[in-house]
DNA sequence: CACTTTGTTCAAACATTTTTGAACAAAGTT
DNA sequence: AACTTTGTTCAAAAATGTTTGAACAAAGTG
């Protein structure tokens, strides 16, 4: 976290990109490489691995699908972290099984509206949070309203409480307005 | 990541809550260590560190302004963590110095309204990768012009990064919107 | 049936991030 | 001046998160 704010001064550490230079593994283009890498930094901002960020980045310039032994190939990761990043992605819906995957190998494809990647974002990893966290809140309020405090305490974290609840609210109704914004 | 999702089996570690309840350390009362890691949870989502969580928390919490050693004391973590942390929570505008610390020791408070936090964060953490993520963009796009791949790889490319241009112009639109909504 | 190909699982290895704590500076007190 | 109190810094330790790779199941082929 904040590896380039005000907060920090260390360096990243850059992890594999000099070895699979080296060993013929790479069979990634320059420029298929950068474009897999800003999707690594993209999915890193969002919270989620780099193998994710790799797959989906080189699905994203595939002009045609990819089944799984090729991503591990091109990419020069596992079969096992390809496997589970691409399970993640479709959970996300940012990956498809290609349509014609009429062979025995199943080739996936990634997804390319916006509209529809937000959306699996809120649904999966934003909306679980807000519902959880309105819950625990609930309880929270019904806890303090049963303390045996002072009453001004408990005024003051009802308040408190009750302000968070309202974060929670307003948070929840603003996510479909932003996924139909970034609709188009 | 994901640990509760349908994606994982492991089950979480919970560091330091039996020991700090253990060695009378924690100074906190069972409601307001519930609100604490209400707010670690809260702060993980958005991929900040534990420790800040529990500083924004705690101080969420108090009636009165805390100062860095109290903050320590209570929540049984060093110094070094909450004077980092203070920071960091400072620049995003989740905490301030209170008004009236005429005293040697500065005493902070935390900011409680919405607008501000999520405009800070959008500042501090949202901001800056849109904006690296379009000079990134723009150098690609022209990689891809110098190429000198065949015309119909080349525009493919093009749409694809066009498209990544487009989403982030959209998401960058949409940001202040959304502070707006929160607003109330 | 024996062998290959495709994909999944999960514990251990590895990488990265966060926290600690000791050393330090600045400023206040006796 | 010696001591205390407040806060910062940063290298090393601890915690957390990710990837690997070997073992496995399922399904296809000769």
């Amino acid at each position: 976290m904040f590896e380039q704010s005000v907060l920090v001064g260390k360096v990243g550490a850059m992890r594999r990109v000099a070895e699979s230079e080296v060993r013929g593994a790479s069979e990634l283009g320059a420029l298929e490489r950068q474009v897999v890498d800003f999707f690594v930094d993209g999915v890193k901002v969002l919270g989620l691995p780099r193998s994710m960020g790799e797959i989906y980045g080189l699905l994203f310039i595939s002009q045609e699908p990819l089944a799984l032994d090729d991503l591990a190939q091109r990419l020069g990761i596992s079969k096992g972290s390809v496997s589970q990043g691409l399970r993640a992605l479709k959970v996300l819906g940012a990956v498809r099984e290609a349509a014609g995957g009429d062979e025995r190998r199943m080739y996936f494809e990634s997804a390319v509206d916006l509209k529809r990647l937000v959306g699996g974002f809120i649904r999966e990893q934003i909306r679980p949070h807000l519902d959880s966290g309105k819950e625990k809140i609930g309880r929270l309020k019904e806890a303090v309203r049963v303390e045996d405090d002072d009453a001004c305490r408990r005024e003051f974290l009802t308040e408190r409480l009750g302000r968070v609840e309202h974060w929670i609210r307003s948070s929840g109704r603003v996510l479909p307005v932003l996924q139909q914004l970034l609709g188009e």
